[in-house]
DNA sequence: GTTGGGACTGTAACCGGTTACATCGCTGTT
DNA sequence: AACAGCGATGTAACCGGTTACAGTCCCAAC
């Protein structure tokens, strides 16, 4: 067992409120009961247990993340973000990730209540009555990517994003643009399938069934999905990956069949992560300010601001791999 | 203030300890009684509260995971094989990340005791004596990266993994063999840099002091110290840089200055991030088993195997940057 | 010489769970 | 008929802190 307050308290001579006031400077204490207690606390190696601390405080300074991977570019900066936020304010971070299945969630959801002042939940196919049925009512949580009515959230406009890329690829004359979606599940991906579907609607462009493929946001997908688009009887001018890892998967996909982009084909992808920019070609994406949404999301949950939802723009990152 | 076990005892007409006992099944409890217990639950949304559950069992079924930042590849890929292991064990993980200072350390730490049940902390220039001070003495702690005297640690055979590649670039004919290094406080660094200089002097290669400059393991130290090493009289042919993220760094700042790798220079790197085989030309790299890192890690944690060290082996990638 | 007030310290309740132990019926045995 | 034994439930202590409240002591003020 570790050493506790009371094993301080007993060998200091003293009663355990003493001890807490010199730990916290909570109260006035004698200078030289003062110096032995913290002399006692130190030679007993005595660290506080941060469990019983914030059990009567009913206050952890810590604000809680629940990723549904820790894999990946995007969430990397995701963390950053939010790490940022939080240690600015002083508080600290404790992050959980959620690979798959509604009980993996409520598990670490569960984990997560007691510990934490406010959780910033980030999980594109999460329920709204999930989360209800498995956090206190009074806990500020703050979805990230995907709104839920009754819940403050922070999203980009993807819809408006793809559709800007459309745009941007009509722009350099293809008229035959294949889509990569994600899973229908995603919210993300759903908005992004919509914004491409009007933009191709509107710019009265080939709208094609088949050029619609879908994927899972991994890289493996989008090199399956690629090799789908590249046996086309009639050959799509450009393919719009719904994120960058799925691009990244493609551009291999295309470079195996021995044609070359942006010559023989656009690409372009979505999300904007690092290595966008150090692929050959550097891929065209649209940009989402990731470390914005971050911090963001930490500002909402901590003014506890109930049922917000905040939108950020894209932006279109136009590099080597559309052929501009 | 949230729904307790008192309240949902009171609602439902029966003690707190019952409710317990079929909250975790713990106890015979009538069917009847059971069942109205379980709906009261469910309609006043209780959610049992962690914090107070872990501090009478005594028990979080979490592991926490400290590192010096969450940023870059290296990072997250580290994170994952401890999930991963985690995850298998039906735990949880808690992760801080920790900047910089030894003030961020000691808060970083106490705000994780009593929340987890082991430690896995990543800190190439923690101290023994901060980490002895701000943990209680039974909290099972296993080292990643770095072995320090009277813990528990997972490291890898730095020193060999850099004395393979400078005999690799040796064998390629290379005699004067630049080396970027990381700072002097990280022993991951320091490691590498015996590893180059044993290599050196065993192959009887060029051991030039102006061959080796210092970075911090950041792409912009590994652009600021190549663009060093180019302006050098007698210019090395080969630039082996002690991480990845220091050598792509290095590499834009090569073809900045108009030079071809691997035609005019050779280049290799540390770590082999998934990034190493992305950027044009592919970059060799010492292969680090980081997700195994990870896993040992957790097991070891797990296991509470007190003070016991595991050293595991290094690979040598080639790939195009070299030249081989 | 009281008295008031502040500095210092201790006692004990409380946070929200878990659990050892006690209590109370009831049934089956002898 | 008495009693062992078990199922169902309640009581209260405990985990390791924080803090309201109360008590002591001492000194300045009247």
């Amino acid at each position: 067992m570790a050493v506790t307050m009371r094993d301080v308290a007993r060998q200091a001579g003293v009663s355990v409120a003493t001890v807490s006031r010199v730990l916290n400077a909570s109260g006035p204490v004698g200078e030289s009961t003062r110096r032995r207690i913290l002399k006692t606390a130190g030679d007993l190696r005595y660290v506080p247990n941060g469990t019983a601390r914030s059990l009567t405080t009913s206050t952890t300074e810590t604000i809680g993340v629940l990723l549904p991977n820790l894999y990946g570019e995007f969430y990397s900066e995701v963390i950053r973000g939010i790490e940022g936020a939080v240690r600015a304010r002083r508080y600290h971070t404790l992050l959980s990730s959620v690979h798959d299945g509604p009980d993996e969630l409520v598990s670490a959801l569960r984990t997560l209540v007691g510990r934490v002042d406010g959780l910033v939940v980030m999980s594109p196919d999460i329920e709204a009555d999930v989360l209800r049925a498995n956090l206190p009512a009074d806990l500020p949580v703050v979805l990230l990517g995907s709104a839920l009515t009754g819940h403050a959230a922070v999203t980009i406009d993807n819809e408006e994003g793809a559709a800007a890329m459309v745009r941007h690829l009509a722009g350099l004359g293809h008229r035959r643009i294949a889509l990569i979606g994600g899973a229908v599940v995603n919210t993300d991906a759903q908005a992004r399938l919509t914004g491409y579907r009007r933009a191709v609607a509107e710019g009265d462009l080939d709208a094609d069934p088949a050029l619609v493929v879908g994927g899972d946001f991994t890289e493996q997908s989008g090199h399956a999905a690629a090799a789908v688009l590249l046996a086309l009887a009639d050959r799509p001018t450009a393919v719009f990956a719904a994120n960058d890892s799925m691009a990244i998967g493609a551009l291999r996909a295309i470079r195996e069949a021995g044609l070359d982009v942006p010559r023989d084909l656009a690409l372009a992808g979505f999300d904007d992560i690092p290595v966008a920019q150090y692929v050959t070609p550097a891929l065209t994406s649209v940009h989402v300010p990731i470390h914005e949404m971050g911090a963001r999301a930490v500002e909402a949950v901590l003014a506890d601001a109930a049922s917000q939802t905040t939108t950020l723009p894209t932006r279109l990152v136009v590099r080597e791999s559309c052929g501009a």
